[in-house]
DNA sequence: TTAGACATATGTGTTTGACCTATACTGGCC
DNA sequence: GGCCAGTATAGGTCAAACACATATGTCTAA
């Protein structure tokens, strides 16, 4: 792939954009991962489809594609899922892949994991909510 | 401060630690710059008292004190917290931080944002037991 | 025959966080 | 008076995670 020099990207501060207004977004690290992994769990899927159903259980605005793929291959090198060319398919060449056992444990303590984190903004939101008239 | 070439540091993958076994830690990004708002919300705090008592909003094992002390400054130059140099207490010189309506706006931005993701990973958590038997 | 959706992929810059080192003041102990 | 541990603040450096941009091929419908 071939690439010339661009010209510095947009200077935005490190989070804010226009004076005055920051941009917050709050979300868990990593979050798709477990999230393609949940969805592998339910039938195996190419990408493509992954990433038409990723906003179901990872909300909104989350997936770059490029970056997908590139996790899903190091999800395979890992052994957490296996994929295979699917010639059957009609259309474009599609890879498909499925959740291996090994996979399937590193859900449950994914899972495990976001409970805990639940645990921690909960315990941050109750004691925001406590003094809110302050 | 100087500093010589360190040989390259531990060489662990990306999150692998040791074969089959990952390193698996959900964790809301950024989540120490809502705990200080926070935390100042309460009462003005100098860096080291915040250090101490972050791990009772931010949960365990969350801070590197470096990072912290780096952010505090951040949020001073973005206008979120103002600060003075305490001369009056005793002990070495201390920096105590306040927050400002700025900071407190920026807050309630966080708590909503921290909702958001609550409720994303509850969608995430569901679907997870919805079919915990397969 | 071509435009657009489908499908997979690489290149590269930026942000965040981990780990490490440096510095200085203070109080208590010997 | 010298040393050490605890208090307090701070900078350097790097890798992982993420954002942004581009490349390339297939297939279908107009």
């Amino acid at each position: 792939m071939r690439h010339r020099h661009r010209h510095p990207r947009g200077v935005r501060s490190r989070r804010q954009t226009r004076p005055g207004h920051w941009h917050v977004r709050a979300r868990v690290e990593r979050f798709v991962e477990p999230s393609l992994l949940l969805l592998l769990r339910e039938r195996p899927l190419h990408g493509y489809e992954l990433i038409e159903r990723l906003p179901e259980v990872a909300g909104e605005g989350r997936v770059d594609v490029g970056n997908l793929y590139r996790l899903l291959r190091a999800l395979e090198a890992e052994g957490l899922v296996s994929s295979e060319w699917s010639a059957e398919l009609p259309g474009p060449a599609k890879r498909t892949y499925e959740l291996t056992d090994e996979g399937r444990r590193l859900l449950d303590r994914w899972a495990e994991a976001l409970r805990q984190a639940q645990a921690d903004v909960q315990g941050f939101l109750d004691r925001y909510d406590q003094d809110e008239r302050r």
